[in-house]
DNA sequence: AACAGAGTTGACCATGCAGTCAAGTTTCTT
DNA sequence: AAGAAACTTGACTGCATGGTCAACTCTGTT
């Protein structure tokens, strides 16, 4: 049984150890940073959790569904571009409402994913898989324009979290009074609602080969 | 004057470093790991550098130019569409070539960029301020879309990026016999010409604001 | 009040790691 | 060949850090 004390200080750890994680990296990370962000003790800390490992673990799976919500949110008996959109803008929303997290993931991705192989095998992927069959029966029926779904989806990815992880990097350069995510709505709306509209004109081929790569 | 042996020493000590720092970040790497990697001893390779931050800055700035290049290259003379084009196309050009070297700055950036605030203030902020300009006085004249310039430039940045710093990741979903950037190129082709091609139709204004933004 | 169990922590330990140093070996120059 | 300079390293130091523990205080229950 949890008691009132235990929810509290296992929810300041935890939102301690996110600050941190997300900010200095698992490696970088230490628990006398956490604990002091926390505003406890190290044993006390280790009172509430089997060690540094456990806690950067607690704090990945309470985050996974919370990460995997937006995509399965894609409804197949939705209007492809409308979902395509309000996906796009939910991801978007992510990086305004929990930076942290994305940078939490990030930093795990970035370092090869070792404590969250699994997950993206075994769930990520898999769910990844039927949406980009999705998408690429919206394309096929010509609902959609023609693109690769893997890309679209990495795209919508990439171009999301970017506002979160590189949030240090745009904030120095558009100055440090300036929100990074300002037009970045107005900004995504009209490059997705450009990428997939279906083609319009359909004679028009690019000068360039465009399906070419190795 | 350098000798034959520090040159060959020193690149064998950048390269390992490189490996090791953009794996691990700064914190996570250990001089053992990069001594181990380079095939020297530990103390052979402070008798070259004169410590980790001094490794660390030495990859850095021998990097900081190679990744102003693609963007300094965008030339006001020459047609907007093609320029923008010919950027993202080198900017993905560099994920291909140097994926080390992209997570090595997205491991920092992540981190606050502790090590490459005078470099981003002083140089990059610039730089980008001036291609802005450039972007929107060709989006003024009609000549690419009315896009936001900085998000612009952001999206191509994350969208290139994107493939080296989430290597591990895009490997896990597609499958390891799958190159993440297979089809890459394609899409980005493709994306960007959308966006920044003229409105075709003049007169049909959009239902939000396109150009908001401070 | 008084007891049990939950919660807390200062002091400590073992390991990992950046960096040093003295003593060695190799390479260059003449 | 031989001396000088460059290069190399095993052994070590000091500090940071993850984790432990015995002793303590607080909280809830009767």
């Amino acid at each position: 049984m949890t008691t009132r004390i235990q929810r509290r200080n296992r929810r300041r750890i935890l939102d301690a150890a996110l600050d941190v994680f997300s900010a200095q990296g698992f490696r970088g990370a230490t628990l006398d940073q956490i604990a002091e962000a926390g505003g406890l003790s190290k044993p006390n800390l280790l009172y509430y959790f089997d060690g540094k490992e456990a806690i950067h673990r607690a704090l990945l799976t309470d985050l996974l569904d919370t990460w995997l919500d937006p995509l399965r949110a894609l409804d197949p008996a939705g209007d492809p571009q409308t979902e395509i959109m309000a996906y796009m803008r939910r991801k978007l929303q992510m990086s305004r409402d929990f930076p942290r997290e994305s940078r939490l993931f990030a930093n795990e991705i970035l370092q090869g994913a070792p404590r969250m192989e699994s997950f993206i095998r075994t769930e990520l992927r898999p769910l990844v898989d039927d949406r980009a069959a999705l998408l690429r029966a919206w394309a096929t029926a010509g609902r959609i324009a023609p693109v690769d779904p893997y890309h679209l989806i990495f795209s919508i990815w990439a171009l999301t979290q970017h506002y979160a992880d590189f949030d240090a990097q745009i904030r120095m350069i558009r100055g440090d009074g300036h929100d990074p995510l300002d037009g970045a709505d107005a900004f995504l709306e009209e490059l997705y609602a450009r990428l997939i509209a279906p083609a319009p004109q359909k004679a028009a081929a690019g000068p360039r080969a465009v399906t070419g790569g190795a």
